[in-house]
DNA sequence: CGTACTATTGATAGATATCAACGCTGGTGG
DNA sequence: CCACCAGCGTTGATATCTATCAATAGTACG
């Protein structure tokens, strides 16, 4: 089975077998975190890179005024801070959501990675599309309205999650309180509640628990407007499975 | 006097006189670009940088009912798009918002930039501090309230403007019209009036046609929550001005 | 089998959007 | 140089959405 690392920077193109080995090595050794620990915060200014290997962790902020917002999901397969190479300080915290699983990659091993062309490519693709993401969640947060937000955001993980091999059909594990998908949608989680509700009773999904199923994946991306061009994935096969 | 694109990356470190030289071969021909033009769309695959002299220019993307939503604020010495080179279509819009002034730098001249150590660290610190702020936009909109959410922007581009030498004092030009700072800051073009004339009242600030003055830079910063670290400058001589 | 989150529900308040009209201003052509 | 026009800014009345507050019900975990 190959690792997240891998697979996800093979959703770009594929990397030589010499990438993949390496890759292999980098991945460890890994660290169990538990849920809602920060990894990095604000004002630090840490010398190794933290990528995720098993469950949520995010970016966030908080305001003056005690109001968080999540800036980002940081998903198996995701690195917290390529940045920081060039930055003094980070101006964000990092946290974990559910319980993770983590590397620390020292400075000098992702040196010694960006040497690999193919690999340095898939860096840079998997930065860009960050900020893409980031640049969606800011469209998501200022345009659409909530139901269209946490839909949007559902049909986003899916992709996401799909690529590094997490997903069941359409169903996956989703390890966030509706407080935290507040706190990402810009909502309350009250409201969140409600529109989860409306939801369901649309026929759209089913979420017991942390195990959301998306009954239709057509609709829901039709619902929330879902463009997935940001995430630059390859061509897809169905490229839209239309309505129906 | 020095040019904007050299100013701007000096806000980093200071260049060799070399890089200098070449920055300001670099930035010509200069093209007249007439407000509310597209300079590229979301798509489209241009193989060129573009770098704003003068005036305003935005990232935005138009959600399926016709709600726009602006992402980043292009100003003097901002560039438009450093990613192209991988990415193999624009997710977004770009658009001017007042009348500009625009250089298209050609791809292999963004390379042999690159190879000057000085100035591809300063484009690598500038990439970054693009991200921040689209992190610092979703803030604003995901988090903040109305009246903070405008006044942090201007407090924002307060600073922004100032790296380049386009503020005077605190005051400023801001050439852009309340729809768009509507379509800004997530909220409608009516309330972003009611709110400019509650600054207005409060003594925070003066805005007539296009002209800015912010009476009170500390009381402004304080009110909108401004925290400047994520714009990544060097450390200020008057750090805090402190209340009053 | 408690205990403490997390989810859910109902009632109400507050913020922001919407709709509609009018006034201003800067630019343009006569 | 003036008069007109279009876009922008302003205002008021009303509708909607979302937040807030408060209480109850589930659920998972030790």
């Amino acid at each position: 089975m190959m690792n997240v690392l891998t697979r996800k920077l093979e959703a770009f193109g594929p990397l030589p077998d010499a990438d993949r080995l390496f890759l292999d090595e980098v991945i460890r050794p890994v660290r169990a975190v538990g849920p809602r620990v920060d990894l990095i915060r604000e004002g630090e200014a840490p010398s190794d890179v933290n990528l995720i290997l098993e469950g949520f962790a995010c970016r966030y902020k908080t305001i003056p005024n005690g109001t968080r917002q999540i800036m980002a999901y940081l998903v198996p397969g995701d690195f917290c801070d390529l940045h920081v190479f060039i930055l003094k300080a980070m101006d964000h915290t990092i946290a974990t959501l559910s319980p993770c699983t983590v590397v620390k990659i020292p400075r000098a091993q992702i040196l010694a990675l960006m040497e690999r062309p193919a690999i340095a490519r898939a860096f840079w693709w998997a930065a860009l599309v960050d900020e893409a993401t980031l640049r969606e969640w800011l469209v998501n947060v200022g345009a659409r309205k909530a139901e269209h937000r946490v839909a949007h955001l559902l049909c986003e993980l899916l992709l996401r999650l799909e690529t590094v091999g997490l997903t069941n059909g359409d169903t996956y594990e989703l390890p966030i309180t509706q407080a935290e998908l507040a706190d990402t949608t810009g909502l309350t989680s009250v409201h969140v509640n409600r529109v989860l509700q409306r939801l369901r009773r649309d026929g759209l999904i089913t979420l017991k628990g942390k195990h959301l199923v998306i009954l239709d994946a057509a609709r829901l991306k039709a619902f929330s407007g879902f463009n997935p061009n940001y995430l630059h994935l390859p061509e897809q096969n169905g490229i839209s499975e239309q309505s129906l």
